[in-house]
DNA sequence: ACCCAGGATGGTG
DNA sequence: CACCATCATGGG
């Protein structure tokens, strides 16, 4: 057990960001976060934070997951203090910060969030894990190839059963492996590219893998709330030039922002 | 009963 | 290029 403050980090606001979806809330608050081969116990108090890990584990795994090397006062600063819309979305969601998780719950987990609700897109992430994980623990790519598009279904997929099916048996025997190394030194069009070249995997789902799973952080996924926000409040056009180098960031603020704001 | 959800795909004009 | 029907499913 460490005891590290933190400054710009809100455990449920990062927990109803729609950008993880195997964080489990603790009775009296914290969560458990498996993540990979790893899994932590954490508690807030303010600033405050208990990990139920050694200092050495910290450093090595955590300390990067909750990408703590990233300066979130410098990004807070540099926005546009004329822009309501996104001062307000950073003051209300100013704990927000983008995990770095691992790269195939990830792509699992938006490959499922196409055209469904964040709610539903746990439940599934959830069946899945306990159903084909070892220990309730997220399954790899080997795990999966043995179910079917109905087996699939089964766990509240819809569609998206045979997507996942196809993603699979692409991603197994070593695939993912391949692609993890491919995606590592392409260029963000090239990554862009061999993403939605995957069945099920469009613009957006790509753009989410990248932000999350990657930490390309220069990719601003364009959601229906994106969308909405982006007509509502920027309809002479969002100033991406501005914030290039933690665009993703950006996004973030103004996705949790129209999901759970005051006029939402 | 209707509309929507962190959309993608395949077909048509 | 644009637009459009379709795709499962459950929550509001």
């Amino acid at each position: 057990m460490i005891t590290i403050r933190i400054p710009y980090m809100d455990l449920n606001q990062i927990a109803a960001s729609g950008q993880c979806f195997t964080w489990q809330p603790l009775e009296g608050g914290g969560y458990f976060i498996p993540s990979g081969a790893h899994s932590l116990t954490v508690r807030q108090r303010g600033e405050e934070f208990s990990f139920s890990c050694t200092e050495e584990e910290f450093s090595a795994y955590w300390h990067r997951y909750f990408d703590l090397d990233t300066d979130y006062a410098a990004i807070r600063a540099a926005i546009d203090p004329s822009d309501p819309c996104l001062t307000a979305a950073a003051n209300f969601g100013g704990g927000i910060r983008v995990l770095r998780q691992d790269f195939w719950e990830v792509l699992v987990s938006f490959l499922i969030s196409q055209n469904n609700h964040i709610t539903r897109i746990t439940r599934s992430v959830d069946r899945l894990c306990a159903v084909y994980g070892t220990a309730g623990a997220f399954p790899r790519p080997d795990a999966l190839v043995v179910a079917t598009a109905e087996d699939f279904a089964a766990l509240g997929l819809g569609y998206r059963a045979k997507c996942l099916v196809a993603l699979v048996s692409s991603m197994g025997g070593g695939g993912l492996e391949r692609l993890e190394e491919t995606l590592s030194r392409a260029t963000d069009a090239e990554a862009e590219a061999a993403l939605t070249a995957l069945y099920g995997v469009g613009r957006k789902v790509a753009h989410c893998v990248l932000l999350f799973g990657l930490h390309r952080v220069d990719f601003f996924p364009l959601d229906t709330h994106i969308k909405q926000i982006l007509a509502r409040s920027y309809p002479d056009g969002f100033p991406y030039e501005r914030y290039r180098g933690f665009l993703g960031i950006i996004q973030q603020y103004l996705f949790y922002y129209d999901l759970k704001g005051p006029v939402s």
